[in-house]
DNA sequence: TCAAAGGTACGATTTAAATCGTACGATACA
DNA sequence: TGTATCGTACGATTTAAATCGTACCTTTGA
Protein backbone atom coordinates (compact mmCIF):
# COMPACT_ATOMS: atom_id res chain seq x y z
CA UNK A 1 0.00 0.00 0.00
CA UNK A 2 2.00 2.89 -1.22
CA UNK A 3 -0.64 4.67 -3.61
CA UNK A 4 -2.32 8.15 -2.36
CA UNK A 5 -5.71 7.22 -3.90
CA UNK A 6 -5.92 10.34 -5.22
CA UNK A 7 -8.89 11.66 -5.92
CA UNK A 8 -10.41 12.48 -9.54
CA UNK A 9 -11.05 16.15 -10.20
CA UNK A 10 -13.77 17.11 -11.42
CA UNK A 11 -12.72 17.31 -15.01
CA UNK A 12 -11.08 14.01 -14.86
CA UNK A 13 -13.99 12.86 -13.40
CA UNK A 14 -16.64 13.77 -16.23
CA UNK A 15 -13.92 11.66 -18.51
CA UNK A 16 -14.46 8.68 -16.23
CA UNK A 17 -18.36 8.72 -15.95
CA UNK A 18 -18.08 8.64 -20.06
CA UNK A 19 -15.55 5.97 -19.91
CA UNK A 20 -17.07 3.70 -17.33
CA UNK A 21 -20.47 4.17 -19.20
CA UNK A 22 -19.17 3.60 -22.52
CA UNK A 23 -16.56 1.48 -22.31
CA UNK A 24 -12.79 1.76 -23.70
CA UNK A 25 -13.05 4.88 -25.57
CA UNK A 26 -10.89 6.57 -28.01
CA UNK A 27 -10.64 10.57 -27.02
CA UNK A 28 -12.53 11.31 -30.14
CA UNK A 29 -15.56 9.34 -28.87
CA UNK A 30 -15.21 10.69 -25.17
CA UNK A 31 -14.56 14.52 -26.30
CA UNK A 32 -17.95 14.10 -28.36
CA UNK A 33 -19.76 12.67 -25.46
CA UNK A 34 -18.42 15.46 -23.34
CA UNK A 35 -19.17 17.93 -25.66
CA UNK A 36 -22.57 17.39 -25.21
CA UNK A 37 -22.77 19.21 -22.17
CA UNK A 38 -19.69 20.89 -21.38
CA UNK A 39 -17.42 22.90 -23.99
CA UNK A 40 -13.45 22.31 -24.55
CA UNK A 41 -10.81 21.84 -27.27
CA UNK A 42 -10.15 18.73 -28.57
CA UNK A 43 -6.81 18.97 -27.56
CA UNK A 44 -7.92 19.33 -23.78
CA UNK A 45 -9.43 16.45 -23.58
CA UNK A 46 -6.35 14.67 -24.79
CA UNK A 47 -4.34 16.28 -22.95
CA UNK A 48 -6.04 15.31 -19.81
CA UNK A 49 -6.68 11.95 -20.76
CA UNK A 50 -3.16 11.60 -21.47
CA UNK A 51 -2.23 13.10 -18.11
CA UNK A 52 -4.85 10.63 -16.95
CA UNK A 53 -2.79 7.57 -18.11
CA UNK A 54 0.31 9.69 -16.75
CA UNK A 55 -1.19 9.05 -13.55
CA UNK A 56 -2.54 5.85 -13.87
CA UNK A 57 -6.09 6.49 -13.81
CA UNK A 58 -6.47 5.56 -17.48
CA UNK A 59 -4.59 2.58 -19.25
CA UNK A 60 -4.29 2.86 -23.18
CA UNK A 61 -3.76 0.53 -25.92
CA UNK A 62 -1.33 2.33 -28.65
CA UNK A 63 -1.61 -1.02 -30.75
CA UNK A 64 -3.79 1.62 -33.35
CA UNK A 65 -3.03 4.90 -34.40
CA UNK A 66 -6.15 5.87 -32.71
CA UNK A 67 -5.50 5.12 -28.88
CA UNK A 68 -8.03 3.50 -26.82
CA UNK A 69 -8.39 4.37 -23.21
CA UNK A 70 -9.72 2.70 -20.48
CA UNK A 71 -10.20 3.01 -16.83
CA UNK A 72 -8.22 1.65 -14.59
CA UNK A 73 -10.71 1.59 -11.34
CA UNK A 74 -14.10 0.58 -11.40
CA UNK A 75 -17.10 2.86 -11.34
CA UNK A 76 -18.17 1.88 -7.92
CA UNK A 77 -14.64 1.54 -6.27
CA UNK A 78 -13.88 5.28 -7.62
CA UNK A 79 -17.13 6.40 -6.70
CA UNK A 80 -16.99 4.39 -3.10
CA UNK A 81 -13.66 6.46 -2.56
CA UNK A 82 -15.60 10.10 -3.35
CA UNK A 83 -18.58 8.93 -1.00
CA UNK A 84 -16.78 8.06 1.77
CA UNK A 85 -14.69 11.49 1.79
CA UNK A 86 -17.70 13.35 1.56
CA UNK A 87 -19.07 11.64 4.51
CA UNK A 88 -16.37 12.04 6.92
CA UNK A 89 -16.20 15.31 5.92
CA UNK A 90 -19.31 16.75 5.61
CA UNK A 91 -21.14 14.70 8.06
CA UNK A 92 -18.50 13.33 10.49
CA UNK A 93 -18.59 9.93 8.93
CA UNK A 94 -22.01 9.31 9.61
CA UNK A 95 -23.88 7.76 7.05
CA UNK A 96 -27.07 8.42 8.91
CA UNK A 97 -26.54 11.69 9.63
CA UNK A 98 -26.12 11.92 5.58
CA UNK A 99 -29.20 10.19 4.98
CA UNK A 100 -31.41 12.23 6.93
CA UNK A 101 -29.99 15.53 5.13
CA UNK A 102 -31.34 13.81 1.92
CA UNK A 103 -34.47 12.83 2.89
CA UNK A 104 -35.01 16.49 4.44
CA UNK A 105 -34.05 17.75 1.03
CA UNK A 106 -36.63 16.62 -0.88
CA UNK A 107 -34.08 15.04 -2.90
CA UNK A 108 -35.79 11.86 -2.21
CA UNK A 109 -39.41 11.01 -4.14
CA UNK A 110 -41.59 8.51 -2.61
CA UNK A 111 -40.57 5.50 -4.69
CA UNK A 112 -37.15 6.10 -4.08
CA UNK A 113 -37.95 5.97 -0.32
CA UNK A 114 -39.38 2.61 -0.90
CA UNK A 115 -36.70 1.63 -2.82
CA UNK A 116 -34.30 2.51 0.03
CA UNK A 117 -36.56 0.81 2.41
CA UNK A 118 -35.82 -2.13 -0.02
CA UNK A 119 -32.49 -1.53 0.29
CA UNK A 120 -32.18 -1.91 4.07
CA UNK A 121 -34.35 -4.68 4.34
CA UNK A 122 -32.01 -6.97 1.71
CA UNK A 123 -29.49 -5.90 3.70
CA UNK A 124 -30.82 -6.71 7.66
CA UNK A 125 -31.58 -9.90 6.08
CA UNK A 126 -28.58 -10.89 4.75
CA UNK A 127 -26.44 -9.43 8.17
CA UNK A 128 -27.89 -11.23 10.83
CA UNK B 1 -32.44 34.73 -9.47
CA UNK B 2 -29.40 36.06 -9.73
CA UNK B 3 -26.89 34.33 -7.35
CA UNK B 4 -24.80 31.86 -8.36
CA UNK B 5 -24.96 29.56 -5.05
CA UNK B 6 -21.66 28.97 -5.69
CA UNK B 7 -19.81 26.27 -3.69
CA UNK B 8 -17.29 26.92 -0.87
CA UNK B 9 -14.17 25.33 -1.36
CA UNK B 10 -12.15 22.80 0.94
CA UNK B 11 -10.18 25.77 2.83
CA UNK B 12 -13.77 27.55 3.28
CA UNK B 13 -15.37 24.63 4.09
CA UNK B 14 -13.30 23.96 6.98
CA UNK B 15 -13.68 27.48 8.13
CA UNK B 16 -17.72 27.42 7.80
CA UNK B 17 -17.40 24.48 9.98
CA UNK B 18 -15.32 25.78 12.30
CA UNK B 19 -18.02 28.94 12.26
CA UNK B 20 -21.22 26.73 12.83
CA UNK B 21 -20.02 24.66 15.38
CA UNK B 22 -18.79 27.70 17.32
CA UNK B 23 -20.79 30.17 16.48
CA UNK B 24 -19.25 33.81 15.81
CA UNK B 25 -15.46 33.85 16.11
CA UNK B 26 -12.39 35.85 15.80
CA UNK B 27 -9.46 34.80 13.14
CA UNK B 28 -7.81 34.10 15.88
CA UNK B 29 -10.12 31.38 17.61
CA UNK B 30 -10.92 29.95 13.96
CA UNK B 31 -7.22 29.58 13.37
CA UNK B 32 -6.20 27.97 16.28
CA UNK B 33 -8.85 25.13 15.86
CA UNK B 34 -7.92 24.85 12.03
CA UNK B 35 -4.53 24.44 13.37
CA UNK B 36 -5.51 21.00 15.70
CA UNK B 37 -5.89 18.90 12.15
CA UNK B 38 -4.19 21.31 9.38
CA UNK B 39 -0.84 23.60 9.85
CA UNK B 40 -1.12 26.70 8.07
CA UNK B 41 -0.23 30.79 8.83
CA UNK B 42 -2.38 33.09 10.94
CA UNK B 43 -2.42 35.31 7.65
CA UNK B 44 -3.39 32.48 5.46
CA UNK B 45 -6.26 32.12 7.64
CA UNK B 46 -6.86 35.87 7.93
CA UNK B 47 -6.82 36.10 4.35
CA UNK B 48 -9.16 33.36 3.50
CA UNK B 49 -11.86 34.84 6.35
CA UNK B 50 -11.35 38.44 4.59
CA UNK B 51 -11.78 36.82 1.02
CA UNK B 52 -14.84 35.18 2.34
CA UNK B 53 -16.13 38.00 3.88
CA UNK B 54 -15.78 39.64 0.59
CA UNK B 55 -17.82 37.16 -1.09
CA UNK B 56 -20.86 37.36 0.77
CA UNK B 57 -20.27 33.88 2.96
CA UNK B 58 -19.26 35.78 5.76
CA UNK B 59 -19.96 38.76 7.65
CA UNK B 60 -18.26 40.31 10.65
CA UNK B 61 -18.42 42.31 13.19
CA UNK B 62 -15.83 45.02 13.04
CA UNK B 63 -16.81 47.32 15.99
CA UNK B 64 -14.44 46.06 18.45
CA UNK B 65 -10.59 45.48 16.79
CA UNK B 66 -10.77 42.04 16.66
CA UNK B 67 -13.27 41.13 14.35
CA UNK B 68 -15.84 38.45 14.95
CA UNK B 69 -16.81 36.80 11.76
CA UNK B 70 -20.02 34.80 10.98
CA UNK B 71 -21.05 32.14 8.66
CA UNK B 72 -23.71 33.68 6.58
CA UNK B 73 -25.51 30.80 5.81
CA UNK B 74 -26.60 28.06 8.00
CA UNK B 75 -25.15 24.46 8.14
CA UNK B 76 -27.83 22.69 7.01
CA UNK B 77 -28.91 24.38 3.94
CA UNK B 78 -25.09 24.47 2.36
CA UNK B 79 -24.35 21.44 3.53
CA UNK B 80 -28.10 20.57 1.85
CA UNK B 81 -26.79 21.87 -1.71
CA UNK B 82 -23.47 20.23 -1.40
CA UNK B 83 -25.34 16.64 -1.05
CA UNK B 84 -27.34 18.13 -4.13
CA UNK B 85 -24.53 18.52 -6.40
CA UNK B 86 -23.10 14.91 -5.46
CA UNK B 87 -25.83 13.17 -5.80
CA UNK B 88 -26.81 15.04 -9.10
CA UNK B 89 -22.58 14.61 -10.63
CA UNK B 90 -21.91 11.24 -8.76
CA UNK B 91 -25.78 9.31 -9.25
CA UNK B 92 -27.32 10.64 -11.78
CA UNK B 93 -29.68 12.29 -9.14
CA UNK B 94 -30.63 9.37 -7.73
CA UNK B 95 -30.79 9.57 -3.69
CA UNK B 96 -31.52 5.44 -3.63
CA UNK B 97 -28.37 5.19 -5.49
CA UNK B 98 -26.45 6.57 -3.64
CA UNK B 99 -27.78 5.53 -0.13
CA UNK B 100 -27.19 1.64 -1.89
CA UNK B 101 -23.17 2.36 -2.60
CA UNK B 102 -23.44 3.88 1.27
CA UNK B 103 -24.51 0.48 2.48
CA UNK B 104 -22.51 -1.18 0.33
CA UNK B 105 -19.65 0.39 1.34
CA UNK B 106 -19.89 -0.79 5.20
CA UNK B 107 -19.91 2.61 6.04
CA UNK B 108 -23.10 2.00 7.80
CA UNK B 109 -22.76 0.26 11.14
CA UNK B 110 -26.25 -1.97 12.46
CA UNK B 111 -26.85 1.11 14.57
CA UNK B 112 -26.75 3.12 11.70
CA UNK B 113 -28.97 1.23 10.12
CA UNK B 114 -31.85 1.27 12.57
CA UNK B 115 -31.51 4.68 12.61
CA UNK B 116 -31.83 5.35 9.18
CA UNK B 117 -34.64 3.47 8.94
CA UNK B 118 -36.21 5.08 11.99
CA UNK B 119 -35.93 8.17 9.80
CA UNK B 120 -37.61 7.08 6.88
CA UNK B 121 -40.54 5.47 8.85
CA UNK B 122 -41.36 8.73 10.27
CA UNK B 123 -40.96 10.68 6.81
CA UNK B 124 -43.38 8.32 5.53
CA UNK B 125 -45.96 8.44 8.31
CA UNK B 126 -45.46 12.50 8.15
CA UNK B 127 -45.85 12.04 4.40
CA UNK B 128 -48.94 10.06 3.52
C1' DT C 1 6.59 55.72 27.84
C1' DC C 2 8.08 52.48 25.19
C1' DA C 3 8.64 47.81 23.84
C1' DA C 4 6.40 43.40 23.36
C1' DA C 5 2.40 41.09 21.95
C1' DG C 6 -1.30 40.63 19.19
C1' DG C 7 -4.30 42.58 15.66
C1' DT C 8 -5.57 43.86 10.54
C1' DA C 9 -4.36 45.04 5.53
C1' DC C 10 -2.97 43.54 1.34
C1' DG C 11 0.25 42.71 -2.54
C1' DA C 12 2.88 38.88 -4.19
C1' DT C 13 3.91 34.28 -4.71
C1' DT C 14 3.17 29.34 -5.13
C1' DT C 15 0.64 25.50 -6.50
C1' DA C 16 -2.66 22.96 -8.94
C1' DA C 17 -6.10 22.49 -12.41
C1' DA C 18 -7.67 23.31 -16.81
C1' DT C 19 -7.14 24.98 -21.33
C1' DC C 20 -5.20 25.96 -25.71
C1' DG C 21 -1.95 26.69 -29.87
C1' DT C 22 1.09 24.87 -32.80
C1' DA C 23 3.86 21.26 -34.78
C1' DC C 24 3.85 17.35 -37.08
C1' DG C 25 2.85 12.17 -38.43
C1' DA C 26 -0.51 8.89 -40.69
C1' DT C 27 -4.38 7.94 -43.68
C1' DA C 28 -7.53 8.30 -47.38
C1' DC C 29 -9.11 9.36 -51.68
C1' DA C 30 -9.82 12.52 -55.87
C1' DT D 1 0.68 11.86 -55.60
C1' DG D 2 -0.56 15.56 -53.15
C1' DT D 3 -3.77 17.71 -50.26
C1' DA D 4 -7.43 17.54 -46.85
C1' DT D 5 -8.54 15.17 -42.81
C1' DC D 6 -7.81 13.08 -38.60
C1' DG D 7 -4.76 11.72 -35.19
C1' DT D 8 -0.96 12.42 -31.30
C1' DA D 9 2.68 15.29 -28.77
C1' DC D 10 3.69 18.73 -25.77
C1' DG D 11 5.13 23.38 -24.22
C1' DA D 12 2.85 27.47 -22.72
C1' DT D 13 -0.75 29.97 -20.90
C1' DT D 14 -4.75 31.06 -18.11
C1' DT D 15 -7.41 30.71 -14.15
C1' DA D 16 -8.44 29.76 -9.55
C1' DA D 17 -7.19 28.41 -4.98
C1' DA D 18 -4.24 28.67 -1.25
C1' DT D 19 -0.44 30.55 1.09
C1' DC D 20 2.79 33.75 2.88
C1' DG D 21 5.72 38.10 3.96
C1' DT D 22 5.84 42.49 5.35
C1' DA D 23 3.94 46.79 6.81
C1' DC D 24 1.72 48.96 10.13
C1' DC D 25 -1.84 49.94 13.93
C1' DT D 26 -3.58 49.11 18.89
C1' DT D 27 -3.34 47.51 23.48
C1' DT D 28 -1.04 46.46 27.61
C1' DG D 29 2.01 46.32 31.39
C1' DA D 30 6.89 46.82 33.40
Amino acid sequence: MSSEKTEPTKAELDILTILWKHGPSTVRSVHDQLNTFKEVNYTTTLKQMQLMAEKGMLTRDESSMKHVYKAVEEEQKTKGLLLDRFVDHLYGGSASNLVMQLLDNKKASKAELDEIRAVLDQLEKGNS
